[in-house]
RNA sequence: GCGCAGGUGACAGAGCGGUCAAUUGUACUAGACUGUAAAUCUAGCGCCUUAACGGCUACGAAGGUUCGAAUCCUUCCCUGCGCA
């Protein structure tokens, strides 16, 4: 449609202040902000998500926040299908997309389109998969599939099953194709030295609280989402899961939390740091600039 | 001062003559990622070596016994508990 249409995104770990360089990108260049955030999809996950707040937005609009119901699963599959939707719905009116979050299998399904094979999640099947050892399943599908056992990772149970899934739907498992957004891109990652990021991340957690984090998971709670399932969404959610119902007291619970977040910004990095097309910036300026240039 | 127990790698804690650079847990570090991705999974973790069934230094310290010691003996140092 727009030949000149182009695309931002903004990565890095949790708490390095992607949300707020989305914003002052947004508002200086005119983009809409599209969350890739595998939590602040679901509706009434706020506090413990991160997700950035009416005010916050400062007028910048943003998509792909509150579009699932945490009782249900939301998977990277519905994320690219909406994300996709919102960016197209940008570039018509005109604007700039800024893909921003910190989620890396998301923005990698919405951004390079890999093509996730189209079985639908099997639950009856994977109950029963869950049954077998790793062995077994890598077994089966090693003679079902040989191609797809030869790359996948072998003691993985839930890549494992997600496999044979596919293979139950599909017959086999279809090579990776990809579907790259059709505009130029710029990412920019937000680097933060690790002591820097931990310290982020303490004083990040001991706001949420005061603001009413725990409040927030027991509501969800009352709302009918089980604790299996807060526990499930990880981090915030389960540990806060786990302290509300007393399986772990509150000095345990922060304790454990802040460093499963800071695991967490680990595995991040993990998943970013071999991108060679992102640009590591550490001050908002610089990301300014590099915007600037990209879109001139 | 006497009696008893004990000192093991970042910590906890096994091992009690060879197969031990030393089980395991935690911590730490790195990595993977085809519809759960804040999930799920893997690897390394004394030093040297690209790596090794390779070399070196190691189980409080110093000696000793033995073909061989983290494991046995002696002395010393330190810790805990009991008695003075």
């Amino acid at each position: 449609m727009n030949a000149k249409a182009k695309l931002i995104v903004v990565v890095g770990p949790t708490a390095s202040g992607k949300t707020s360089l989305a914003v002052l990108l947004g508002k200086k260049f005119n983009g809409e902000v599209i969350s890739a955030d595998s939590r602040q999809v679901y509706k009434g996950m706020n506090l413990g998500s991160g997700k950035v707040t009416k005010k916050e937005m400062e007028g910048v609009p943003h998509h792909l926040l509150d579009v699932a119901d945490p009782k249900r699963t939301f998977t990277a599959s519905h994320f690219a299908r909406l994300g996709r939707k919102a960016i197209t719905g940008i570039v018509k009116r005109g604007k700039t997309p800024i893909v921003c979050g910190g989620t890396g299998f998301y923005i990698r399904a919405l951004v390079d389109g890999i093509v996730i094979p189209d079985a639908k999640p099997n639950p009856k099947l994977r109950k029963k998969l869950e049954k077998m050892s790793v062995n077994e399943l890598f077994e089966i599908l090693k003679s079902k599939d040989p191609e797809r056992a030869s790359t996948i990772d072998p003691k993985n149970p839930r890549r494992l099953i997600r496999a044979l899934e596919i293979i139950d739907a599909l017959g086999k498992v279809p090579e990776l194709k990809k579907h790259p957004l059709p505009y130029p891109t710029l990412f920019i990652g937000i680097a933060r030295e690790k002591e820097t990021l931990k310290a982020l991340i303490e004083k990040r957690l001991k706001a949420r609280i005061k603001l009413g984090m725990l409040s927030e998971i027991k509501r969800l709670h009352t709302q009918g989402v089980s604790w299996k399932k807060l526990e499930s969404f990880g981090l915030e959610y389960r540990y806060g899961a786990l302290f509300l119902q007393k399986k772990i007291d509150k000095e345990t619970f922060m304790r454990e939390l802040t460093k499963q977040i800071f695991d967490y910004a680990k595995r991040q990095m993990t998943w970013f740091r071999p991108d060679t097309r992102i640009h590591w910036i550490k001050k908002p300026a610089e990301a300014e600039k590099l915007v600037k240039k990209f879109l001139s």
